[in-house]
DNA sequence: CATGATACATACTTTGGGGTAAGTACTTGT
DNA sequence: ACAAGTACTTACCCCAAAGTATGTATCATG
């Protein structure tokens, strides 16, 4: 009996790995390394694309909206064009998204205690 | 003024994300996907390699070794080896592995009502 | 004497996330 | 006429995380 290969479970893992594990689930909402960033510089008000821009000087334009693409499609943010030129557009924070500022909170916390903790 | 280059920044993003976003502070801990399924089994009690393994079948060992080796190097998890032969190996949650549980359960609760939500 | 169980280790390959760089389309200011 | 600002898009590359496969050392059991 040789072992049955099923298809490169790659992708296949990260899917079950959702379906089973709701931590992934979030890990995958708010994973990488700019969507936090993002989500903490809407927290408070809407901001322009460029004002984003402005705020987080580090990120390249591909990755800036390339993660505002995956937050609106997972939509935690909102995205409102105004059709005029030139072109304005502001993020926003949805409903989820905003009950997810108190769970980044909380691990700010952890991180804080964490960070400072002895080991014996 | 052409623009000036400051040394491959990959890395020094992921450093510089890291001191800046305690969110990512946090990911880095416990991000990967297989890092919170382990935790999970260990949030009661402590579990044996095998365990482990049974209990989560769909990992491979490496990965399992892997991830639980740098969830011990973030103390984490706590390896209790018995020198006896076959080998006895625990592996359980440290006090700051423990705190993780109720931010995971938090994760958890979010992931919930977020998948439900319904968008008009 | 070979298989299975214990708990790993290690070489090799794949893949997708992130980075670099440049282009697009349209208008205002000088 | 040309730079600058708006908000993107696209082609290309690189690397680290994850996956595949196999090896190791010891003992018990059939």
């Amino acid at each position: 009996m040789t072992k049955i290969k099923e298809s490169s479970s790659i992708s296949l893992n990260k899917g079950l790995a959702e379906l089973t594990c709701p931590v992934t689930y979030v890990m995958n909402k708010i994973g990488g390394h700019w969507k936090p960033i993002i989500i903490y510089q809407l927290r408070e008000d809407a901001k322009r694309y460029s004002e984003l821009r402005r705020a987080i000087p580090i990120i390249t334009e591909k990755m800036l909206i390339q993660s505002l693409k995956q937050l609106e499609a997972d939509n935690l943010v909102i995205r409102k064009a105004e059709p005029v030129v030139p072109p304005f557009v502001t993020y926003s924070l949805s409903p989820s998204g905003r009950e997810l500022v108190p769970l980044m909170n909380m691990m700010a916390e952890w991180a804080i205690q964490d960070s400072g903790r002895v080991m014996l």
